[in-house]
RNA sequence: GGUCGCGUAGCUCAGCUGGAUAGAGCAUCUGCCUUCUAAGCAGACGGUCACAGGUUCGAAUCCUGUCGCGAUCACCA
């Protein structure tokens, strides 16, 4: 490594000379207005020795330049030493790299940890919006780049199977269905379930108002809601195992998986195992009476079990009702201990849930702490802001939401419409432009998401469609396209390199943007952020298209010059096809 | 009201484990397709990094306070 080279030859100069241990140097890469391509960082080292920045700057640059192969030339500006690397170091580098089809990936293997990660997790009563999306594609992203950092890695969901708000849709179903299915209708399973939950909503604003003109108060009214009643009714019965609601449960379940399949498939996300609810929401009570025998909770008058997390600077939050009934906490308890118990292999859970249950987490995190569960300091919450619409929130029930399907199909449309302008593809079948379409619009979204950090809120709006150029998806696989239609016209294989030719600046900079891949990841992966990911490939890519622009590859006269381009480039595709994947975008061989 | 998060160019975002003159894209304006794909390249314009203090040789970055936006504080999930 270089930095270590060079830390260790400053480390021996200032040993020698003042006698002084110093522990770490600091490193930036270089600006790019400055010559040079790696910089220490002086100031740093004056609490090691007294003495004038620039003076050792000089001391240090000249040492280095003398006592390692790879510093050929300093100059000192201020307290930074910028260092130039001879280009044999970067070349050397990349022949080294060349052979790694996997190069900055780790191989998974259980000894690097496993790590469970959530995310999806729907309600079964209404069809996945764009902030659904949003929770996919981060969460299947975050699973990529954790494997890529070598851990094993189970993708799982908890899927909100049943409740109040299912019951609703059934109901409104039964009320006004008519014996409607979603061949019947020919619709989508959870579109067809879907409305049926935003027909109860309409139906019960309806009774509310009825009652208030009666002389109800509103609260009152929203509680005698004849159909609302009805709702809990059933639900009471499922609750029972009564047959009949059983039975409509689970036809109308099925209808939404089907039609939730479809969405998946559409946005290239999958899981390993599936964790529903209707068989967890007991689980956990077990756990809550093991924790009252420990001391962590305890039991109220009423018979209601709390724990005190004041000391923590938290509120008492309840773990069991009076009536023994579990809560949402109770069941995140008991699935949590359920899935490391399934799942011996992980040490590690990522639960992708938004920013509005931050308070939820940090409380489940604590109890889990406070029962003795060694996992549990390595649980992480991966909270991200919401999607809004100009007009605010998305509602379900108020049919203000961007449809997940719609929208993948518009992305679709609009790299179609695109493509077929510029019009590069006109021996392409009809099939394959489909399908490349498909592939383009999917990347503009999910780069658009997935480039931004997962904690900031995203403002989307529909009228201002998702941009194909610049700083965007279909750049970076256009990037791609370009370098495999060089390619296309060599006999393309990967082959050592010559050393000691001269290269080019744009060169240069893309060697070390290479270099840096490696790292990104397990940043990547420590963050939990498939932002940086994004913003790497971005550096890459712009860089790429500057260079490809500028200096010529096939017109090369100089043999190994020509030879170096044309594996420079091939290896600059195989990253940004690597690294699409852990953003699980595809790259295209031509568009 | 308490707690948590966010506030950087007209817009969308990087930079935030402190380091040089705060970077991209979009939009606006200028150039560049008879040589490897112009979804591109080269350039111009555009900033009191919300505000005020503090720590430091050095602050967009760390600390405190203020303001603005959002979330949350249920025997809901």
């Amino acid at each position: 490594m270089l930095q270590e080279v060079i830390t260790n030859a400053i480390k021996q100069l200032v040993k020698n000379d003042y006698d002084v241990t110093i522990d770490a140097v600091e490193f930036q890469s270089t600006r790019k207005d400055f010559e040079g391509d790696i910089t220490v960082v002086i100031f740093q080292l004056l609490k090691y020795v007294k003495t004038n920045p620039v003076q050792l700057g000089e001391t240090i640059g000249v040492y280095l330049k003398t006592n390692t192969n790879e510093v050929v030339d300093y100059n000192v500006v201020k307290g930074f030493l910028n260092l130039v690397i001879a280009d044999g170091y970067y070349l050397n580098y990349f022949n080294q790299i060349q052979q790694d089809e996997q190069f900055g990936h780790i191989t998974p293997d259980v000894s690097n940890g496993g790590v469970l990660v959530e995310y999806s997790s729907p309600n079964t009563n209404k069809p996945l919006h764009l902030g659904h999306i949003r929770n996919n594609l981060l969460g299947y992203s975050v699973a990529q780049i954790q494997k890529a950092a070598g851990k094993k890695v189970i993708k799982t969901q908890i899927i909100n199977d049943r409740g109040i708000h299912i019951c609703k849709s059934m109901l409104a179903w039964q009320k006004f269905g008519n014996g409607a299915t979603p061949d019947s209708e020919k619709i989508k399973g959870d579109k067809l379930v879907g409305n049926y939950y935003v027909r109860f909503d309409q139906e019960y604003k309806k009774q509310v108002e009825d009652l208030m003109v009666n002389g109800l108060l509103e609260d009152q009214a929203k509680k005698e809601a004849p159909i609302l009643q009805e709702a809990q009714k059933m639900l009471r019965k499922w609750e029972q195992g009564d047959e009949e609601v059983v039975a409509l449960w689970k036809m109308m379940n099925q209808w939404v998986y089907d039609g939730f399949d479809v969405t998946y498939k559409a946005l290239g996300v999958d899981f390993d195992s599936f964790y529903y609810e209707s068989d967890t929401y007991l689980l956990g009570k077990d756990v809550v009476e093991s924790g009252l025998e420990k001391g962590v909770f305890y039991r109220k008058e009423d018979g209601s079990v709390w724990i005190d997390l004041t000391d923590d600077g938290l509120d008492e939050k309840i773990v069991l009702r009076s009536d023994g009934t579990a809560v949402y906490m109770t069941q995140d308890i008991g699935t949590a201990i359920q899935r490391v118990n399934d799942n011996p292999e992980i040490n590690s859970m990522v639960y992708t849930v938004g920013n509005e249950q931050d308070y939820h987490f940090k409380v489940l995190f604590l109890i889990l702490k406070k029962l003795g569960f060694g996992w549990a300091e390595n649980l992480y919450h991966l909270s991200y802001g919401m999607v809004d619409l100009p007009s605010g929130k998305m509602k379900s029930r108020e049919g203000t939401v961007v449809d997940a399907d719609d929208l993948i199909q518009n992305m679709a449309e609009t790299a179609g419409e695109i493509s077929r302008e510029l019009g590069k593809l006109e021996d392409y079948t009809d099939a394959e432009k489909l399908a490349l379409y498909q592939t383009i619009g999917l990347a503009a979204l999910k780069y658009y998401i997935l480039k931004v950090d997962p904690k900031k809120r995203i403002l989307f709006d529909p009228k201002e469609s998702i941009d194909f150029q610049g700083n965007t998806g279909p750049f970076v696989q256009y990037t791609y396209a370009r370098i495999q239609s060089v390619l296309r016209k060599v006999d393309y294989r990967v082959a050592p390199i010559d050393t000691t030719i001269d290269i080019d600046l744009k060169e240069k900079y893309l060697l070390k943007r290479l270099e840096q891949y490696p790292d990104v990841v397990q940043q990547a992966a420590a963050q939990y952020s498939p932002a940086l990911i994004a913003n790497y490939t971005y550096d890459l890519v712009r860089e790429f298209n500057s260079f490809f622009q500028n200096i010529h590859i096939l017109g090369e006269k100089d043999a190994q010059k020509r030879a170096f381009r044309i594996q420079l480039a091939g290896k600059v595709g195989k990253t940004i096809k690597l690294s699409c994947s852990l953003l699980g975008i595809d790259v295209p061989e031509r568009m």
